[in-house]
This record gives structure tokens, C-alpha cells and sequence, in this order.
DNA sequence: TAAAAATACTCCATAGGTATTTTAT
DNA sequence: ATAAAATACCTATGGAGTATTTTTA
């Protein structure tokens, strides 16, 4: 039925050779669309054999369009205009309200690489606009009740049940002492234990720090051996 | 500059929506494509992977757009259409005139698997309309000179030089005879012995003919053995 | 339970990279 | 001699097939 179905001629082969139009360059094309001169050329070639034409005039010093080329090359960019309108307007249904997800969580997410995750983020999904509310652990869970937040980051106890959740990732908690205490002389302590001493808490709705600032601190302002 | 370079909805996942959109069947638009079910499935998977958008309401049972998807069909079936448009145009170009190739060239050609030669020419070059003229050695000949055909097949003796020529193909040329003729005992005949010879010969102008058919109307007109 | 879509897996074609050669100025 | 495109070669990704499982009318 539909025969162009099986047509070889690619997307990306079609706006290559508009960049080429626009560059007269192989190499100025290739560095445009983040790619190499050789696959450029690859591709040049591969949409000649594929069309049946010669599109360029290939010298080594300059390229130019052929006649054929630049009586193809006004509609072709049209055509392909309007067709990325239409998947532009799809992928805009695709985000979710303007085009915002907002995540809620605690330095435990926001103290771990957050910009590198962040870039990493914007590379995967670039429509949507990540944004991120650095709140306590109580606050996550509201924010994401009432709605304010799509989705929550937070330690995985007490989270209500008709809130669904998944595992994301563990976190180990430390303990800080002098080096004459006994606990200096324990490579784990059970969590029990801790009740009976004396002890420094970050705010108690911190899911985590940033744990390098902490010993600085705790460095300064107790003076202890570490 | 050009961010839609990377875009990764190819042209033959959005050809199957269409398809989709018609057939409201993920088999039978496989059919219709000439792909299998299961190539259709995660082509529509990888859209609306790449779209960030639910396409189509899936049930095991029948198929049918999302509201998203029926909002996106009409302008990109226009999209596309005008696309292609333009493509066909650019191959258009790439056939010679009038679409026609026209090949000048004996009965050595036309008898060697004609139809199954005419039939892969077809597939290899479906938009150009190949015409074979079926003439003698030198009306062949004649033929490319005066432009009334674009290439010509024949013998490679007596081509003048002002033409271009290839070696296509070697022909073995046989002689029949008598079982009780001295030529019979030879594996092979030097040409200068034919000359002593009465021979019968096909019109010189042939390149060659369908060799069972000489052998049998030998046979039924000599009544010779072979 | 039967028809249709989803999934698991496998294979191979090809897009694209690196390194090199060719070409025209 | 040099700047740019073509080519050779290699690798990895993903498109598409077969076989199987899952789903719902």
C-alpha cells in the first residue's frame, strides 16, 4: 500500500543537506549538526544514491548546490518545517503541565551531584523543565499530598501508604566522635546505642548533609582528632 | 544550531502511525508495510517514547488513537504527504528523460533470461522505465550514434572508437554437425578450418541465438544426430 | 479460549567514528 | 603545500525477525 514506506531517504540525511545549503561546507555542516566530516559526507553521498540525483557540486576547495539541488532545496525546507511544527506540537502534549515536572526532596537528594544530575536530566529530557524544591522531610510528603510537587524524594519511613513509592537508593548514616571514646574502636554501631550518649543531630527532618562540610565542622568547632 | 538534527522519530515510525490510524490493527498495518507485528509494536513504543506522549489506547483487542494521537494525524499525514512530495520530485530528476532508458541490443541479449533480467531492473530502478529495441549487430550500432538509444549490446568487433565500450560478457559460439564429419572428434574447432567448410549460418548481423531452439530445428530439419 | 499485542532474545545491517588518501587551489 | 572532501576500515547501536508470553473480549 504505502510505498514510501521503505524509502531509504532519512531525516537526518534531508537536514544535512539544508545545514549544507546554508554552510556551502562539509565540515562547517558536520561541527553544525554535531557531527563528523566523514559521516557528512556518508550521508551526501547516501542521499544521492538514494534520490537518484547529484545535489552538489563537489570540488575540494568549495561545494555549491547543483541546479537540481537548488530547485529541491526551498520546498524541502518547508516540508520539513512543517513537519517538525507537528512533532514539536506532540512532544509539547508529551510534557506535563507548562512543561514543568517539580520534584520535592531534601539535601539528600540536592547534596549528591545535584547539577551534574540536573544536566543529566535536561541531555535525557530536554522539554521538560526540571524543578527541584529543596524541602524537610516532612514538607516533601505534604508537597506531594497537596499536590504542589509531582513527585517526593525523601527517606523511605513513614511514608504514607496511599502515597505509592519505590526504592531509590541507601544512605549511610555516620557517627562522630573523639578519638577516646569508645565507639572510636567500633567499625558499625547499632543505632540503640546512640541514646545514650550526647550527641550533635542536624535538624531532624535532614534526610542527609553534605558529609565532607560536616567532619570540617565538627573538626572546627570541637576540635577533635578525626 | 539545528536541535531537530537528533531527533530520533525517523520517518518510517511516523508512516506506521498513519498506517495505524487507517488499519486500527498493529497486524494488519504489518502487513500493509511489509513488516511483522512485532516490528510495528515497538516501532509505536519507541514514538511515543521519543514524542513523550501516549499515541494509542492498547488493548489486546483492538486499537484505537488516543485523543492526542487523532489531534496529531491530521496535520501529519499533510506533513508528510508534502514531504514526500518533494522527494519524489528530487527522483523524478534523478531519471533520465521522460523516465525512459532505451537499450539497443541483439537477440544475444534478449535471449539470456529477458524477463527475470527486466524484473531485477525493475527492482533496482523502479522509476526508470527501461525499453529494450531488439536489432541487428549494426543497427545496434547505428542506433547509439544517432541518439535513438541511450546504450547498445552487441558484439565487440567492429565498434568504432568514437564510442565508449565494456566487456559485458563472453558468448561461446558452437558448431553442429554431422556425427560422421571430421569435426565431430574435436573438442574444439579453430576458426580458419570453417572457411573449407559449407556452412549454414544464421544472418551475420545475429550476435547469437537461443541455443536449444537451433539445436532442435537442426535436428528436425537435417534429421542429424546431436 | 482465541485473537491480538507485548516481550525476550538474537542477529545483522548500517550509521558513525578514526585514520588515511585524494583532489584542487 | 594546504585545506577540504572522499575513502577504507572498524565498531556499536538498534531495527527487525522468530518464538514466546500476556492480555481481554
Amino acid at each position: 500500500m504505502d510505498m514510501f514506506i521503505n524509502s531509504p531517504v532519512t531525516l537526518k540525511q534531508l537536514r544535512i543537506l539544508l545545514s549544507i545549503a546554508e554552510t556551502e561546507s562539509f565540515s562547517a555542516t558536520a561541527h553544525a549538526v554535531g557531527l563528523t566530516q566523514s559521516a557528512v559526507s556518508q550521508a551526501i553521498k547516501a542521499l544521492d544514491e538514494n534520490l537518484g540525483i547529484s545535489l552538489i557540486e563537489r570540488t575540494s576547495r568549495q561545494v555549491s548546490l547543483s541546479a537540481d539541488g537548488r530547485e529541491l532545496i526551498g520546498p524541502l525546507r518547508e516540508a520539513l518545517f512543517n513537519l517538525d511544527l507537528v512533532i514539536e506540537r506532540a512532544k509539547q502534549k508529551g510534557s506535563v503541565a507548562r512543561g514543568t515536572l517539580t520534584v520535592a526532596c531534601g539535601s539528600t537528594v540536592t547534596g549528591r551531584d545535584l547539577a551534574g544530575r540536573l544536566a543529566f536530566a535536561q541531555q535525557a529530557y530536554p522539554d521538560i523543565r526540571l524543578q527541584l524544591r529543596d524541602l524537610t522531610h516532612t514538607s516533601v510528603i505534604d508537597a506531594v499530598h497537596s499536590g504542589s510537587a509531582e513527585l517526593g524524594i525523601c527517606a523511605d519511613d513513614s511514608i504514607p501508604s496511599d502515597l505509592h513509592s519505590e526504592l531509590l537508593l541507601h544512605d549511610d548514616y555516620s557517627v562522630f566522635c573523639c578519638v577516646d571514646h569508645p565507639f572510636s574502636r567500633r567499625s558499625e554501631i547499632p543505632v540503640g546505642l546512640l541514646k545514650y550518649e550526647t550527641l550533635i543531630l542536624l535538624s531532624c527532618n535532614s534526610g542527609g548533609v553534605n558529609t565532607p562540610s560536616l567532619i570540617h565542622h565538627t573538626h572546627r568547632i570541637y576540635n577533635v582528632n578525626l
